[in-house]
Parts: C-alpha cells; sequence; structure tokens
DNA sequence: CTCGTTATTTAGCAAGCGATAATATAGACT
DNA sequence: AGTCTATATTATCGCTTGCTAAATAACGAG
C-alpha cells in the first residue's frame, strides 16, 4: 500500500529488509520525499494546494513538513527549482552545431531528446502554473532559450538556407520565426498534459513533418525575412519600432 | 445623489460605461458589472481570487455578490462562459472556404481577427486557468476548432497543394499538421500575456511569416503527409495504432 | 408624504488553512 | 539494556474565506 522508498540511512549500507518503512527517514531522504511528492501534488492541483492533503498523500503529518521547509513558499521554490533547473541539458546546443548532421537530422534528434525532458505533465503543469501566477521564472526560462538555443538555431537555419552573408547579430524577427515552430510543438505538450486531450498522433511523427515543413518553407521565407531585416535594421537607431502587438 | 434620472430598471436605457456607480443598480446592470469584473479579477489572480477581494474592487460588499450568484462556482461559470461563448464569430468558417481570395490572404485575414478576438490578456490568462482546473472547457473549445475550423482549413490546404484527389475525409494527421501553425501563434499569446514578456516583434508580422512559410513548406510537405497517411490509413481497422505519444 | 418593495449593507458563523509549541518515540551509540 | 538526540506526532492558535441572516436604505407607486 505505502510504498515509501527503502531509504538507508545517511551513508550506511543498511541491512538488507527493504520492506515496512513506516518508521524514520534520514533527513536527505525525507526532504527528497517531500519534494517528489510535492511535486506531483501540485502539478496536479496547483500551488494552492493545501499543506493537509500534501501530506496526507505523502503518507506523513502536516507539520513534519515544516521541519523541512521553513513555510510553504519555501516548498513550491523548491518544486520550481527542482523542475526548471534539473531537466536542462547543455549537450543539446552542442547538438544543434553538430554540422556532420543534416539540420534536419539534429533538429528531430534535439526535439526527441528536449520532448523526453521537458514535454511531461509535471513539467508542463508546473510551468503554466508557474506563469499565472508571476512571470518572473517563464521570462528567466525563455530568456534562457532564447541566449543558448535560439541563435544557435538560427545561424545553423542561415547556413541551412545559404544565407551566410546575413549580418552577424540574430535578429529578433528570426528568433521570432524559429519560435512558431518551437511553440507549435509546445502546444502540442500544453494539449496534452494541460488540456488531457487524448493525441492521435504521436509527438515524434508530428514533429519529423512540422521540421520538414519548417525547413522546406524556410529555403525560401527566411532569405526573405532576412532581407526585410536587413533593409529596416539599420535605419534608425530606435530599436522600438515594431513593439506591443496590440 | 447625482442624476435625476438614475437608470430604470428592468426597460435598461443602456447606462454605457458601468464603471463605479454609487447607488443602486437594476439587477441587470449590477449582474453586468459583477461578471465584467470577475473576468478581470480572475483573469489576473485565477479562481482561487476571494470574493471579498472581488468585491472591492467592484466598490460593493461581499454579500452582494450572493445575491446575484448562488455561489461562487456559479460566478465562475458564468465567466467561463461569456469568455468562450462570447468570442466566437462563425463567419470565420466562411472566410476561410472563400476562394475569390488566396489562401495566403485568407489565413492572414482570419488570423487577423481570431487572435483580435482572442488573443487577449483575459481570454488566454483564464483559458490557461480553466485549463488547469479541469480539461473539460478546454476540451469542448478544441473540439469546436476541430470541427469547425480543421476540417475546412486542411480542405483549402489541399486545394492549394493540388492534391484534391485525396480522400474525402480530413485524417488526424493533417489537423495535427495545421496544429502546428495554429499552436505556434497561439504560443505568441501565451508569450505576451501569460510569461508576460515584452514582444519585439508585432503579431501580424510574425503572423505572417509563419503563414508565407507554412504554405511555402507545405506546397511539397502536404502532398507527401497525404500520401504517407493513404497508404497506412485502409489497412487495418484499428485506430488506435500511433497513439499515446508517451 | 407615506408606504411597500428590494437592492445593499452590517454582523457573524463554520470550515479551511498555514503555522507553532509541546509531546512522544524511533533509532544510534556506549 | 539504557540513554540521548533528532525525527515525527498531537493539539492548537490565528487568520482567511465562502456563505447566511438580519438590518438598513434607496427607489417607485399611490
Amino acid at each position: 500500500m505505502n510504498r515509501l522508498k527503502p531509504a538507508k540511512r545517511a551513508a550506511k549500507p543498511a541491512s538488507g529488509t527493504v520492506s515496512r518503512v513506516k518508521g524514520r527517514l534520514s533527513p536527505a531522504d525525507r526532504e527528497k520525499q517531500i519534494v517528489d511528492g510535492a511535486i506531483g501534488y501540485f502539478s496536479e492541483v496547483g500551488f494552492s494546494g493545501q499543506t493537509r492533503e500534501l501530506s496526507k498523500r505523502l503518507g506523513i503529518t502536516q507539520p513534519l513538513l515544516y521541519r523541512y521547509f521553513s513555510n510553504k513558499q519555501a516548498l513550491v521554490d523548491r518544486v520550481y527549482k527542482t523542475v526548471f533547473e534539473g531537466r536542462w541539458n547543455p549537450a543539446w546546443v552542442a547538438l544543434l552545431k553538430d554540422r556532420s548532421l543534416p539540420l534536419r537530422e539534429r533538429l528531430i534528434e534535439f526535439y526527441r531528446q528536449y520532448s523526453e525532458a521537458t514535454y511531461r505533465p509535471d513539467w508542463i503543469r508546473i510551468y503554466m502554473y508557474a506563469g499565472l501566477s508571476g512571470p518572473v521564472l517563464n521570462q528567466r526560462y525563455i530568456k534562457l532559450i532564447r541566449r543558448e538555443l535560439l541563435p544557435v538555431y538560427c545561424t545553423e537555419l542561415r547556413h541551412y538556407c545559404g544565407a551566410e552573408t546575413a549580418a552577424g547579430p540574430v535578429a529578433d524577427e528570426e528568433m521570432e520565426f524559429v519560435w512558431s515552430l518551437h511553440g507549435g510543438l509546445f502546444y502540442y505538450a500544453v494539449r496534452h498534459h494541460v488540456y488531457k486531450m487524448r493525441m492521435t498522433v504521436d509527438f515524434m511523427t508530428k514533429a519529423t513533418y512540422a521540421i520538414d515543413n519548417f525547413l522546406a518553407g524556410a529555403k525560401t521565407t527566411y532569405p526573405k525575412l532576412l532581407a526585410a531585416v536587413s533593409s529596416t535594421a539599420n535605419l534608425p537607431p530606435q530599436k522600438s519600432k515594431g513593439a506591443r502587438s496590440r
């Protein structure tokens, strides 16, 4: 019924008995158990979920939570940190840069790995809950993407389209162009894990078509975008030109 | 105190703006004021927002809410209904079907109108809050899109690609293909209104590039997809083939 | 002006929820 | 075993929150 971890204490191999773990846990194990449980619980009901209900799911009493986290917000912050900082893989940048593979194959492999890491119920739902309750964390994550991923993405796209003569810095319009693909795939995960739609086409099949379509179109569309951007880019130093959408 | 003829009840002289009227209101006006205020309030803080805070924003006392709505859930349901059922335009289907315009122009015009109606802070945020607290409403809305919009979308896309020989019913893969464009544009609104990102490229500029890229790619990709679908469609009656993505 | 209707407010309950202090007990060490 | 320390539980406080009943006051009709 209750499946608590065997929980060897601190740095001890302990004895072989595994079942029956009703007793005390080491602080490290208990803390991990609480965080893991909180990720599952809050991803389901949101961060307005109650500490009493969480503790019930964990099989512990509610005040015990406060021995490991000074208050509810501290636990919530820990959940954020664990989810958002624990699943980013720096190797993705290198993968996208690796020109020994065709760009198509790189993108397919990237989205295979990226979706495996982040297009999961807990990640997606906590990400949306976080965004709705305050934009700071999501902005930070998006800036990570914008800093690490998108410039590489765009540079490789320029190369793919034979448009390497383009000016150095990647323009906002280029990154927004790439967001169309990325957002379209992300939204698949939203429909799946937030709206809980039954998906009739599996993700990688969809992603492959989307990537193929994106690249096929980009061969002609991306150079046009680059031309349009470069023709208006160096006119006025005012970069507040095409600002808000509404 | 202020006006001589305050607002006759029932008959409704339509006092125009409802904002902050001090005296008694007719039930119809008060109810509208509450619903409008609730849309604004709940779209900001979510449906766990308190009725006391809402009433404070409305300039009324909290128990008054319960004269117009039997409980909080009834008010929430009313907010859902007002937002989701009040901004759908059946003319969009006709617009997409209108072959006197090039498909590109139809799509641009469609997204101009669609984004104007739904890519707004209250709509987007309430839509996400709704999805996280229970998928029923979002599933209903998505089924509306899937029933009304996507088949037309796909039919026009077949025509555009010169692939009208394709079998009658639109396949799931085709609709998922279109979702990539649609979701990519929707996610722009999520970044803007949920994550509150400062958007440096305005929506219609982005949408135009996305549509151009989508159509340019579709000329070659969509026929391939149709071929792949038709080759596997009539093999087994089991349609649970490419099911869940994970 | 008077009076009846009803929109609105005042006062308050009961359950829910985050958080704390006091108490109990499991488990390691001698 | 006996003891000591830290883990875990019991009991409870104070505030919040959805909701209700009774009192008040604004408006319209006669």
